[in-house]
DNA sequence: TTGTAGGCGTTATCAG
DNA sequence: CTGATAACGCCTACAA
């Protein structure tokens, strides 16, 4: 019941503590014989090194700690699921803290902070002074699709504002000249990006009239908000959402609420493409985002850093792909 | 750059470490003076108790361990946010470890393993010997959506085959007889419980017919699997999906690469109402997981145990809720 | 109320 | 190649 220690197989085998923690960690110095006894005795007691003891002694923990949003949790587990298999493969721990629309952010950096972690990868906002604070420990942090502009803090991301851009070469080169641009919340600095590198190229190529339609960030604020938009302000010829799940709000609401098809009547973009993006239902026209390489990035990034803590700072940014389907022309 | 230490604050602050130890700990014995004159202190060096040497000593972290395949991460992330909400709430952190389709689990558990986790939630399979390493070091396991006969390993689970029962009632009581359960991959014991529920109540009906087809677990799979197996032997009058991506594939070679209306060529019903099944592209029939509340009643069940490590398995059986759409008539 | 001292299970430095 | 032994940073009797 009680964990075995080091010195329980120490004795058991009849060496020293120092040498059974030398044979778990192939230290080299250690005879065939002596490690081939200890290893059997551990496997046969069921002892296992104690993490936290090496890391107190260490003072590193092997473990890099992931600050998302529940959304991001819930609409893009793709990310996770990267980050979680590079870390796999570089032999790293997962500790995964979720905050809530940007709430109970303070939680999640207490806890990060209690821990030896080997690195910080964000894709939330912590706040300057919080990230202040891991710095200042010398904890690297990474920050996902978000630039921070400060001396060691990576930043891997998805262009979004070239990818946007070309999503707005496209509606323009159709022929497209009054858009509505949904933008999410107000406060999501990625969406913001990808709607301000929209307009951004329509003033470019001028002649254009872009609003904007503010909403929460998913599939039901998207359809309410853009049928609330066009009950007031009427329809315009095309539609580029901040992502996908906005996208395919827009989409059900044109279809099922107004009666529009798509693209005939109102062309419709989205950003991320989701799995469902390319499914028969949408066949939506958006940016894909490389999920998977975003977090092999991230990891990337971190174990660069963990090398060379003073590099500069990088910043790894991913092109986003347009992804040209049926709803639009 | 180096972490400041409990010894830093109580020099600063001019007492003794124990004192300061004790401030942070809400001790009690601690006049209200020096306690803020120390947080005064603490604050200003920007001390953090360490939880790793506080892990050492306490013999628990504080963390508690959480296995699941990447196919759940990526389809059912909401149990990953419910599980890790309820974490918040219980002030215990996360640690996420992910294995593909049953592999690497072997790395998982031993990384598991050299934590004093409070407790590990295993979502994929780890096997019975892995469970009893676990269970031989006192940590209390639960599990997620599979039955496990073990004493003092506790479970909660959706109760797949009373609802895969009320499916089968459903498309019996519309008439129909011949049947098609599209059970994903073979090896998946949840699958297994919602496919072989589904047949047990036809059999106590009588008078239908039940075939099956083996499939990988997502969409792609079950479109492609789906269209090969009626290609062979025709159409079936309705189809069971064990998982609504399944069944989203199943209804997308329907309409899409068959030409067949659903519900009146083909009746569809799939397992989890994940949120796109609500929708106007799929309207499908569904039992519904209360995947937020698995998520709770796993650390529910994990915190009772901690307080009571002797107490006999408990499983928590949540119903699945039937949701009835278009996809049936 | 506060201080002293031993120990939690490793790693790493020195001897031998 | 192996064995002592001092940290690592905190918690907790015990003593004052």
């Amino acid at each position: 019941m009680r964990r075995p220690t080091s010195y329980d197989v120490a004795r058991a085998a009849g060496v020293a503590q120092s040498t059974v923690s030398r044979c778990f960690r192939d230290d080299g110095g250690i005879s065939g014989d002596t490690r081939a006894r200890v290893h059997a005795v551990a496997a046969e007691l069921g002892y296992t090194p104690n993490a936290v003891a090496r890391s107190l002694i260490l003072r590193r923990s092997n473990v890099v700690a992931l600050i998302v949003t529940d959304f991001t949790l819930r609409t893009n587990p793709h990310v996770i699921d990267g980050i979680s298999q590079a870390l796999n493969a570089a032999g790293k721990r997962l500790l995964l803290m979720t905050v809530s629309g940007d709430n109970d952010v303070a939680g999640a950096v207490v806890g990060a902070m209690e821990y030896p972690i080997d690195g910080l990868i964000t894709g939330a906002l912590i706040g300057d002074e919080n990230l202040a604070r891991f710095l200042a420990r010398g904890v690297p942090v990474v920050s996902l699709n978000r630039r921070v502009d400060r001396a060691r803090v990576d930043c891997v991301a998805t262009d979004h504002a070239t990818a946007a851009g070309e999503v707005a070469d496209l509606l323009y080169g159709a022929g497209l000249r009054d858009f509505l641009c949904m933008t999410g919340p107000v406060d999501s600095a990625v969406n913001a990006e990808r709607v301000d590198g929209f307009e951004a190229r329509m003033r470019e190529r001028g002649g254009a009239r872009v609003a904007r339609c503010v909403s929460g960030a998913g599939y039901d604020e998207g359809r309410a908000a853009f049928a609330a938009y066009v009950a007031r302000h009427g329809r315009p010829e095309a539609v580029f959402c901040a992502n996908d799940q906005l996208a395919f709000g827009v989409m059900d609401a044109c279809r099922h609420d107004l009666g529009w098809r798509i693209p005939e009547d109102v062309a419709v973009v989205g950003f991320d493409d989701l799995p469902e993006a390319a499914r028969p239902a949408y066949r939506l026209t958006t940016v894909r985002q490389q999920f998977e390489e975003i977090g092999r990035a991230a990891i990337g990034l971190l174990v660069r850093r963990i090398a060379a803590p003073e590099a500069p700072a990088r910043t790894v940014l991913l092109p986003g792909q347009l992804q040209r389907r049926a709803s639009t022309l």
